[in-house]
DNA sequence: TTAATTGCAAACACTTTGCACGCTA
DNA sequence: TAGCGTGCAAAGTGTTTGCAATTAA
């Protein structure tokens, strides 16, 4: 969380207007420190009596896509995209199949295999997306195990 | 590419009925041997004389998702589902991220780093998603090199 | 014969857009 | 004050569903 200055200067550094809604929504998202969609960010924010209109919380969240100051996931099998602070940490996920919790992993273990594949594959590799998938600690006490990823 | 009645059989193996529609979608995903759209399948069945409904493209494909004889896919930052034939190979994917193409991968860095992360985190881990993003040689020849992903 | 599958049209969920008004720089 | 941001309503896109007719077992 920081002073709402920090965030129109974030703003201002990528040549947007600093607005009460941009603001409110980079502040929102970094609080929230993991992917939401944009109507919990509408609803949430509705919820601290904050005026928003849903078209503004799409817009909001393709404007600061665009400059990389929130990141845009796909979750596979859901339709709703995902929304996160983009603090340039580079992450992946760790999806809980039963109660669709996700958590954060920050450790990387592809760095080298980026390499590798460049090699064989004479693409150039500016990235990845990787997704684990399983059962937490309490979905497991409950029994909540019926599917897999595979 | 199979003879029908090999399809046929591995419909009924899933306790399904045997019907063109399914037998047809499923051959035409084994010959695509990527992931494609409903739309794709609907239209390049039409283009073929097969006279289908989306809305049973679609139905299909759920039902065989189901007895994941099919796999869905999400790419980020696409709304279109993506559907792949089965093959039971565990397989990646590196997408181009100028021309959109996809290629697979069958090698898989990751079955040590699940138990290791099972280890750490205490979920079971039941699988994983993994898609490189870069720049296929012909993109790079082209200097279609705008965005990045990371 | 009976239950599952299909076509069609209509509904749906999520997201985007056009336009008039409001606010930031 | 000029132009971007916003609210509202309406449209768009991909997908799902209800129902009657058809088909597989």
């Amino acid at each position: 969380m920081k002073n709402n200055t920090i965030y129109e200067n974030i703003l201002k550094d990528c040549g947007l207007k600093s607005t009460k809604h941009r603001t409110t929504i980079l502040e929102f998202l970094e609080i929230a420190n993991q992917p939401v969609t944009a109507e919990q960010i509408y609803h949430e924010l509705k919820e601290k009596n904050i005026s928003i209109n849903l078209s503004t919380v799409y817009r909001t969240l393709e404007t600061l896509s665009d400059k990389e100051l929130v990141l845009r996931h796909s979750v596979t099998n859901e339709s709703k995209a995902l929304f996160e602070y983009n603090n340039r940490v580079h992450k992946h996920y760790l999806v809980c199949i039963g109660c669709k919790k996700i958590l954060s992993i920050e450790n990387c273990p592809l760095c080298e295999y980026e390499k590798l594949l460049e090699r064989q594959t004479d693409f150039i590799i500016t990235g990845h997306k990787l997704d684990m998938y399983g059962y937490c600690p309490e979905c497991q006490q409950k029994g909540l195990m019926g599917e897999k990823y595979n």
